[in-house]
RNA sequence: UGCCCGGUAGUUCAACUGGCAGAACGUCGGCCUUUGGAGCCGAAUGUUGGAGGUUCGAGCCCUCCCCGGGCAGCCA
């Protein structure tokens, strides 16, 4: 499996210098192997692309592979429909699943043989106790743990007992295998931790096989070493894990050199929350419409919201990696998104909140119907190679609401009565009346346009203060268009109470249902995302037609100017 | 409470292992414009958490202190 191009040169990071140092000392024989290990127990999030970019690119920079396996040693959890849906995820985010993918649970012979060999070593024992007594045992911070009665078993009995263990002799949680290390260890990981547990659940993958399972500790590392990684990167809180990851290692007849642990911060983003289990609470609760809900930050919840996917590559790198916890403001992503789809998007005319403008000097044809004109607009002003698309023009359009007003504060430059403005790509037009209902809102506005500046020019040059976007009444599409906010108001979900569900946004959805749109928008396939001019950027849903979700705006220094006043 | 990890512009990261502290986003200013919202250009911002020490020279090495985070699942 290789990584993708990227446009952003990855800044150095202490991880890449670990990397160079091995490579330079000979370590692991110049061979740079890592791995990404996802629990199939839930979908992957831009936390995920963090980890998937630092995997697969210190193995691609250094001519190395980096594996996809799946961590799957609790068959309680774990599902095969996820580790279907982590693969579609990796593929669209422009990691190609080549082969197929690796498992921990291909490991669980090898594990199981290792275990017994620990056993031989008096090294492991199997303990009667309850997961209750058993925690009470270890102790605390500051306080030592106490020795199981059982930890100084004969191997003999250790091994009969390990061995019926896994005949399913036992009930579920009746006995563990345990490691036997120190009770008294300042390191809480390393007072007798838990290799295998009695589980009678069916796993997806070895199905009834097994009766007893591995814990993350038992398997990760080994799993590491029997693929040959060299270079095992995962996040901080793992960090006092280590010890006992290497101490495994330490003791068993390794077909490679042991492979490093590397820790570095997860990604946190502001105004979101990346904990699997709170995703899973949103979802659960209704709070969201499910794991592609275009404001989780789940990649199937950008991909729908129109995120780029190079976007994420992008951001994933220039990010790095460091050992300091840190939260990204979400604009920084953003600010990728913008960059990829300024340069991509198709440029189009949307109205969101329409108003009817009538052109009260238009002209009419033979018949008496009023004249169509059609006009070349630019694709992408940005990129010419993008070509035209012709946009129908007559005397009764749509504009944005908020483009007409009354009665204009000062340095309101859109339409108001006796101001001229251009219609993009059409004509000048001037607002010369205005039409209200019984509640005093303008529900109509009539204008008259000049002819001699077709094309949107005045040949006398006389210039306008403002361009405005248009479509045409009898041409329009009508669609719906989902507008985001922020899912969680706060910078940092739940800091004030400690809930993260208080600070949750309830507009942080607003769905327009009376969108009108140019024709051209029939044309565009579910998932593509355009730019509405002057709008911002969105994404047509992928299975529902005419339903538009913001993917995000533009850079709005118009909303800027207000803010300060 | 014991142990471990971390602390560099507003924010997130760099700084060739001791040699003039930089970049991006944001902010501010300007230019340009048939997107007022695209685009382009420029500027400001630091007691490198604090105090000592070593050194010709410390963000980097040492000591103490302060602050933040992690660890007491048969989760990962």
């Amino acid at each position: 499996m290789t990584a993708p191009e990227s446009a952003v040169p990855p800044p150095s990071n202490f991880i890449r210098d670990i990397v160079v140092a091995d490579l330079e000392a000979g370590t692991f024989a110049g061979r740079v192997t890592t791995r990404f290990p996802p629990e199939p127990n839930g979908y992957l999030h831009i936390g995920h692309a963090k980890a998937i970019s630092l995997d697969y690119g210190i193995a691609a920079e250094f001519g190395g592979v980096c594996n996809l396996r799946f961590d799957d040693t609790n068959p309680d959890t774990e599902e095969t429909s996820f580790v279907e849906g982590i693969i579609a995820d990796l593929r669209w985010l422009g990691y190609p699943v080549e082969s197929d993918p690796l498992y921990a649970s291909d490991y669980f012979e090898q594990l199981y043989e290792w275990a017994e060999l620990l056993i031989g070593k008096r090294l492991a024992y199997v303990d009667d106790q309850d997961g209750d007594t058993i925690s009470e045992q270890r102790g605390g911070f500051g306080r030592p743990g106490i020795e199981s009665p059982f930890r100084n078993r004969p191997v003999e009995e250790n091994l009969d007992l390990f061995r019926r263990m896994r005949a399913g002799e036992f009930a579920e949680g009746a006995r563990v295998l345990r490691a036997k290390i120190d009770m008294q260890h300042q390191n809480m990981q390393m007072r007798d931790p838990i290799m295998y547990r009695i589980r009678a659940a069916h796993h997806h993958r070895t199905h009834d096989a097994w009766n007893i399972y591995p814990t993350y500790d038992w398997a990760h590392g080994q799993s590491d070493a029997i693929e040959g990684v060299t270079h095992s990167l995962c996040t901080l809180e793992f960090d006092s894990n280590r010890e006992l990851y290497d101490w495994y290692l330490s003791h068993l007849p390794l077909p490679f050199e042991a492979p490093k642990q590397i820790e570095f911060a997860r990604l946190e983003l502001t105004h979101t929350v990346m904990a699997k289990r709170k995703l899973a609470r949103l979802v659960a609760d209704g709070i969201v419409d499910g794991w592609d809900d275009p404001r989780l930050p789940t990649l199937r919840g950008l991909r729908r919201r129109g995120y780029p996917a190079v976007a994420i590559r992008d951001f994933a790198t220039f990010i790095g990696a460091a050992r300091t916890n840190s939260r990204h403001e979400i604009e920084l992503l953003e600010s990728f998104v913008r960059r990829e789809l300024n340069r991509v998007a198709q440029r189009r005319m949307a109205v969101l909140e329409p108003l009817k403008l009538v052109i009260t000097n238009w002209p009419t044809d033979d018949r008496g119907s009023p004249v169509v004109e059609h006009f070349e607009i630019a694709n992408n002003p940005e990129n010419a190679d993008d070509g035209v698309r012709s946009v129908a023009f007559t005397g009764e359009l749509f504009i944005e609401r908020d483009d007409f007003m009354v009665d204009p504060p000062k340095k309101f430059f859109r339409l108001s009565p006796g101001v001229e403005v251009r219609l993009r790509g059409a004509y000048f037009v001037t607002a010369t009346d205005f039409v209200t209902d019984a509640s005093g809102a303008v529900v109509e506005v009539h204008a008259t346009y000049d002819p001699e500046t077709v094309g949107g020019s005045a040949p006398d040059g006389r210039k306008v203060k403002s361009t405005m976007h248009w479509v045409s009444a009898d041409h329009a599409l009508d669609a719906r268009v989902a507008l985001y906010e922020r899912l969680f108001s706060a910078e940092v979900p739940g800091e004030a109470t400690g809930d993260v569900f208080d600070d949750l946004d309830p507009e942080s959805r607003r769905m327009l249902t009376e969108c009108k749109l140019e024709s051209a928008l029939a044309e565009t396939p579910g998932g593509e995302v355009v730019q509405f001019e002057r709008v911002g950027y969105f994404a047509l849903d992928l299975r529902e037609p005419m339903l538009f979700h913001r993917t995000v705006g533009l850079r709005d220094e118009w909303a800027n100017i207000q803010r300060r006043r």
